[in-house]
DNA sequence: GATGAATGAGCGTTCATTCAT
DNA sequence: GATGAATGAACGCTCATTCAT
C-alpha cells in the first residue's frame, strides 16, 4: 500500500533539494537520495518532476493557508487580521526556510513550467489579503482610494521580499517581530483613513 | 557589422527568449535564431549561457539605474525622489515587458545559477531606496523607527509584484499612474512622521 | 484455484497482450492485469518475460500440432495430408487471431530473444511438411526434383503470409476455403509429377 | 553541411546492428559506435530510433525495387518477369544478409512500431507480383482461378521464408539457383493453364 | 500461494559547447 | 570574424524483477 508517510517524506525532501539547488538543477536522484528511497519509487507517488514541484507548492502553501485561516476566523477586526496574517506568514517563512526559498524562486515560474497549472493555492492565499482590505474599507477603517487588487500584490510582494532576508546569507538577522512591525508601520498606517 | 551591435542584438534576443521560455528552457539555438546569428557566434561575445543572463541583468538593469539616477540627481526632496523612483520603475517595467519578465523570475535565481555572481546592479538598485529613506529620516520627514534595510526590500518587493500585473495574462490592466498612486498612498504615507 | 488454471490464464492473457502490443511493448503488468493476477504472481509460474513468450509459442503451437497430427495420422495419401495441413493451419490462424499475430511477428525473433531456445515445436511443425513431401516422392506422386527442405519453408512461408490477411486490417476478407484452394492450386499442382 | 555520406553510413550501421540484435535490443549507442559517430550525431540525420528503422526499410527495400523494376521493364513475358523477380530477390537477400535479417523480422512489426507508417515500399514491392500475375492471366498463360491478391502473398511469403535459410545458422547452404528453381517449380508450374 | 510496493539498472534523447572550415 | 556540424555528458523515466507481508 502506498504510504502517506512516503509521500510526505518525498515532499519534504524535494522541498529541501529544490530550495538548495532550484528546480532545474535538482535531480530526481537527489530527491530520492534525500528521501532514502529508490529513484523509481518517486514515480509511484508523483507523475513527473513537475508534479513534485506543484505538490510542494500546493500542499505546503495549503498548510500555511489553513493555519492562517484558522487563526483569523475568530477575528473581526481587519487590522488585527492583517497583523495575524503578517506575523503568521513571516514566522512560517522563518521557520521553514526551505519552503521559503521555493516560494521565493520557484513559485514565480510555476505557471510557466506546467501549462495546465495556474497556481491556485497561491491565488487563494493572496486573495485573503484583498478580502480583508475590502472589509476594512466597508468598515470605514481603510481608505477607499486603495485598490484591493493592487494593494494585495504590494502587500504580498513586500512580505515576500522582506522574508528573503532570512534566506539570503550575509544579512543582519532581524526578528519576526521587528520585521512585522516594519510592514505594519508602512502598510497599515498607509491604509488607514485616520492617517 | 560592428561587434557592439551584435553584442546588443544578442542581449535583446536573449531577453526576449528568456522572457518567453525562461532561462532553463531557453536554448542557445533559440537565441541565435532570434538574433539571426549562428550558434557558435554567441560564444564570440559571451562565455556561456549563464554569462548571457548575467549580462542581460547587469546591462539592462544598469540602464534603468542610470535613467533613474539621472532623473533623481537634481532632486533634493526625498518624497519627490521616491515618487520618481516609483514612476520610472513602473514605466520601465510596463514598457519593456521582456525585461520585466526576466527580472520577475530569473533575477531571483541568478545568485544560485552563477556562484561567482552576487547581483550587483540589483544591489545598487535597491540601495538607492534605502539611501533616500535615510535622507528623509535625516531631514525629519520620515519616521526614524523605519528600518531602511527592511523598508527598501518591502518597497522593492511591492513594486516588483505590482508590476507583474502587466505580464501575467488575464488581469485588469491598470495604468502606471494608478499603480504609482497606490504605492505612494501605501508607502509614503506610512513612512511620514506627520502621518 | 488450481495452479494449472492460473498458468493457462496467464498464457492466454499473454498471447492477447503480445498480439496487441508486441513482445517488447508488452509489460508484465499488462499481462497481469489481463489475467487478473498480481504482477508477482506471474513469477510463480514463469521464470521471466521471455519464458512467457516461449511458453506461448511452445504450448499453443503444440496444441495445433497435436490437432493436425491427430487429423493426419489416419490418412495415407500425402495429397490429402497436405490438404488437411493447410486447412487446419489456416482455420487455426483465422480462429485464434491473437496467436496468429504472435506467430507472424514474435516467432521470427524468438531465436534471437532467448539464446538457449531454438524453437522446437516450430521445427517439428514444419518438418511435418517435409515428411509428407518425402512420402509423396517415395510414392511417385511428387516430383523428385523438389527439395523437401526448401519446399517445406516455401510452403510454410506461403501459408503464414497468406494468413496475415486476417490480421492486417483493411483487407478483403477471404474465407478459409478460398485461401486453402489457392495454396493447393499453387503448391500441390506444382509438386505433382503428373502435372 | 549534413553529408549524404554520413546519412548512409548510419543507415548501413543501423542495418547491421538491427540485423544482429533486433530493433529493440539495438542501442542507439551501438549504431553510433558502428558508424563511428557520436550518439548525438544520429539525431542530426534521424528524428528518433523508429525513424532509423523506417529509413532502413524504405531506402534499402527501395533500392531492391528499383533494381528489379529496371531488370523487368524490358520484359514482356510474365513468366520471365517472375523468374527475374525471384532471382533478384533471392540474390539480394543472399548478398545483403543484414538487410535480409531486418526484412525477415523487423518488417513484420514495423506497422505496429510506428503508427503513422504503413510500409509503403513493401506494399509496392509485393504489388509488383500481383501485377505480373494479372498480366499473365490476361495473356492466358496463368489460370484465372488464381486470386492475385492471395497469390502475391503466398509468393512473397515463400520467397522470404526460403531466403531465411541463409541467415539461420546450421542449415545446408543451397545456392540461389537451386532455390530459385524450387520456387519456380512450385509456383510457376502451379499457376500455368497448360499444367 | 498471492500480493504489489519497492527497487535500480538501463536507455533514448537533448543541448551547451567546440572547432574545422 | 562567422559558421553550424559534431560531440558526448547528463538525466528523466520505465519496467522486469524481487521480497516482505
Amino acid at each position: 500500500m502506498k504510504s502517506v508517510d512516503k509521500h510526505n517524506k518525498i515532499i519534504i525532501s524535494a522541498t529541501k533539494v529544490f530550495a538548495k539547488k532550484g528546480f532545474f538543477n535538482a535531480r530526481i536522484s537527489d530527491i530520492a537520495k534525500e528521501a532514502k528511497v529508490a529513484d523509481g519509487t518517486i514515480y509511484l507517488y508523483f507523475n513527473n518532476k513537475f508534479d513534485i514541484l506543484i505538490s510542494v507548492l500546493e500542499e505546503e502553501i495549503g498548510k500555511i493557508i489553513e493555519q492562517i485561516e484558522k487563526a483569523i476566523e475568530q477575528e473581526t477586526d481587519p487590522e488585527k487580521m492583517l497583523n495575524i496574517f503578517i506575523e503568521k506568514h513571516l514566522s512560517a517563512m522563518k521557520q521553514n526556510k526551505n519552503l521559503a526559498e521555493v516560494i521565493h524562486i520557484e513559485l514565480r515560474q510555476s505557471d510557466r513550467l506546467v501549462k495546465e497549472y495556474r497556481n491556485t493555492s497561491f491565488k487563494q492565499y493572496i486573495d485573503m489579503i484583498s478580502k480583508i482590505i475590502k472589509k476594512g474599507q466597508e468598515l470605514g477603517i481603510y481608505r477607499t482610494d486603495i485598490l484591493p487588487d493592487i494593494a494585495k500584490r504590494a502587500f504580498f510582494g513586500a512580505l515576500d521580499e522582506v522574508s528573503r532576508i532570512w534566506t539570503t546569507p550575509g544579512n543582519v538577522q532581524y526578528s519576526v517581530e521587528q520585521t512585522s512591525e516594519q510592514i505594519i508601520a508602512l502598510f497599515l498606517t498607509g491604509m488607514r483613513t485616520t492617517s
